[in-house]
DNA sequence: CGTACCCGATGTGTT
């Protein structure tokens, strides 16, 4: 009976002949009440499980992670003529209202929601009157990989689920899924699930992991791949600052490039997403914010200039390639010193437990909004949201309607499960150094790690094949040794409408690198004066970028710490140079030192008028510091130049913090 | 050193 009428819908509704293995399982079960992990790759279907679901009980809530992939499924339901709409923060309120009414009134099949949309109050206000019939949760897998730190609503699906009905159908998606995922997911399922896994192995693909030693080997070996594979490919990268690295080496290689990461405007994203699409380049270097709802079929190849955390990502990240089932090459460019990058993002992805402390004493004098925590204690929002789900959670905390936090209880939070969070990261990382050095089938220890007992080797991986790996021309390494770029220092203050320097240049970053460890000797340890070869190194750089800049000048950041290091250092660099060393800024106050402030607008007040500029600086002007952390301190010392009358500013420090961009 | 929602404050340009 419920067979027949499926496979009505089947024929009927989305034109399908027949069911796929697996789906008619997954959708049965569902419809049974029971809870549902559908483990399955992309293309193979999932979307018509919960579709049909839809179809067949009515309104179906789905939880989807993207505004981009809620708009797709929504276009994708309305082409099956199913009733389908997304009420996310690109509509405006009153749109808000009319669907939450469609539904309301059971004239709607499916609702695309994020996890945040939990919270809000028009939903709340709607939701007693809402027939839900069916619960979705899309890319599943997010709960576990963002649930915990990231985007902290995914932890309040249950709270969905337990709202329902028992017997209402709720179905998890997912590609990928680890034992850990699993449980976190059936932990938002309320409950014990129905697993039903396909297959992990992708028989197209070539994977491959090589060790390199350096920046420049990893650029070398990208020109080299780029340069052999065929067709359009990924560059994934840890950083923001490597993709752009990448694409500017690529770039001026005259290879086809851009790159891709969260500081692109959505507009600007949308046109790189739509150049890719279009082979309007022959690669794009991209974080891991490039890929979910990427759909391009004959991606090629995909590199990784620094190895993910987790095998878990890896196998998102790869997974893109070959969706056509034509030869994909994977390369895993491995640099053990990369281990520190992942580290810090498992360190830092979590406030510290002093800002726990500070957010909860606000909160016991006084209800607060989400904002005005914030504000009051310099956190980001992010900060702000974890530390308030966690003390939510916790029952130390609670929210009003109007969106004020207050301590409900008294009693200090407990750190158990961010602690133990921390510590299944850092096996998650462990685990993705084991398969980078494990000796047998990439393909079947990926596999088996994600869940599925493959045991054939693939014959294609590099263990499999054991042959040599090809050599990598000193060329290409002698090539991309001279042109590793020197970190930008990003300088955002304006000083009228104008920016206040027109470039900022750093020869390298402080942290694990031979220029951070001279300046840090120098300053703490001989008390010397910079190498020279650092004077040399800075001459260079500056020459290579702004030669043609007129620069007339060169100006120390005047600093107590340093000792005269920096003043030092300028003169130095300014007879390399054969510009005049101008003295003609000096600090007018004293200050605090500027690591006992947390975020950049009190290090800007601190620092604010500290300097003044002498009236007799027009012209450009170099401006020297040693290290540049938030660059409040060059901001601050270039506006006093300006303020004097100075022309172009151009910024250089020997080496920049690896955190300053996000002070 | 990376990932995105949402919401509301502030700013820009048009009616």
């Amino acid at each position: 009976m419920l067979q027949e009428i499926l496979t009505r819908h089947l024929n009927n509704t989305f034109h399908l002949p027949s069911f796929r293995p697996g789906q008619l399982e997954a959708i049965q079960a569902a419809l049974a009440g029971e809870r549902v992990l559908l483990v399955q790759p992309t293309g193979w279907g999932k979307s018509l499980v919960y579709q049909m679901i839809a179809a067949v009980k009515g309104l179906t809530v789905v939880f989807t992670p993207l505004r981009a992939l809620m708009r797709d499924q929504v276009k994708e339901a309305n082409q099956y003529g199913l009733r389908a709409q997304t009420l996310n923060s690109d509509q405006d309120e009153s749109l808000h209202s009319a669907i939450l009414e469609q539904a309301k009134q059971g004239q709607l099949d499916l609702l695309f929601i994020s996890p945040e949309r939990i919270k809000n109050s028009l939903w709340k206000e709607f939701l007693p009157e809402l027939p839900i019939k069916a619960l979705v949760i899309d890319e599943a897998h997010c709960i576990s990989t963002w649930g915990h730190d990231f985007r902290p609503d995914y932890r309040r699906i249950v709270e969905l689920v337990q709202h329902l009905p028992p017997q209402t159908p709720v179905v998890a998606v997912t590609a990928t899924a680890t034992k850990r995922v699993e449980q976190d997911i059936e932990s938002q399922l309320g409950g014990k699930a129905k697993v039903i896994r396909g297959n992990l192995v992708r028989s197209n693909f070539w994977l491959n992991v090589i060790p390199v030693s350096s920046e420049a080997e990893k650029l070398a070996w990208v020109d080299h791949w780029v340069n052999t594979l065929e067709g359009t490919g990924i560059i994934y990268c840890a950083t923001k600052a490597m993709t752009e690295t990448v694409a500017s080496y690529l770039s001026n290689l005259g290879i086809k490039t851009t790159y891709y990461h969260s500081d692109l405007s959505p507009d600007e994203r949308l046109e790189r997403e739509k150049g890719l699409m279009e082979n309007a380049f022959k690669v794009i270097a991209a974080t891991n914010s490039l890929g979910m709802g990427l759909n391009k079929p004959d991606i090629r190849f995909v590199i990784h200039t620094e190895f993910p955390g987790s095998m878990l990502h890896y196998y998102q990240e790869i997974g893109r390639a070959g969706r056509d089932q034509q030869p994909a090459h994977l390369i895993l460019l491995y640099n053990p010193e990369d281990r520190s990058i992942q580290e810090s993002f498992i360190n830092g992805s979590k406030p510290s437990p002093d800002s726990y402390h500070e957010v909860l004493s606000l909160l016991h004098k006084s209800a607060l909004k989400e904002r005005d925590i914030m504000l009051q204690t310099g956190l980001s929002q992010t900060a702000v949201r974890n530390i308030i789900a966690d003390l939510q959670e916790q029952d130390l905390v609670g929210r009003d309607p109007l969106g004020y936090y207050r301590a409900i209880a008294h009693g200090t939070p407990s750190f158990d499960a961010q602690n133990e969070l921390r510590q299944h990261k850092l096996a998650d990382l462990e685990a993705m150094i084991a398969y980078i050095n494990t000796q047998t089938c990439r393909m079947v220890y990926l596999c088996n790690y994600l869940g599925d007992p493959e045991t054939k080797p693939c014959g294609q991986c590099d263990n499999c094949r054991q042959d040599a790996l090809p050599s990598l021309s000193t060329d290409l390494v002698q090539r991309a040794r001279e042109h590793v770029t020197h970190p930008k220092l990003h300088l955002k203050a304006e000083f009228g409408k104008a920016p206040v320097f027109e470039d900022g240049r750093a020869l390298d970053y402080y942290k694990d690198t031979r220029v951070g460890e001279a300046i840090h000797a120098s300053k703490y340890k001989t008390h010397a004066p910079f190498p020279d070869w650092l004077v040399q190194d800075s001459s260079k750089v500056i020459r290579k970028y702004w030669s043609d800049q007129g620069i007339s000048g060169v100006v120390a950041v005047p600093s107590t710490k340093s000792g005269g290091l920096v003043e030092d250092f300028a003169k130095r660099l300014a007879q390399s140079l054969g510009i005049p060393f101008l003295d003609v800024v000096c600090k007018v106050r004293e200050t605090e030192p500027q690591k006992n402030f947390t975020n950049r607008t009190q290090k800007r007040e601190n620092l604010k008028d500290a300097f003044l500029g002498r009236p007799c600086t027009q012209g450009n002007l170099l401006v020297v510091d040693d290290v540049m952390d938030s660059g409040v301190t060059l901001e601050e010392v270039g506006k006093a130049l300006k303020r004097a009358g100075a022309g172009r500013l151009f910024a250089f420090a020997l080496a920049k913090t690896r955190h300053s961009d996000d002070v």
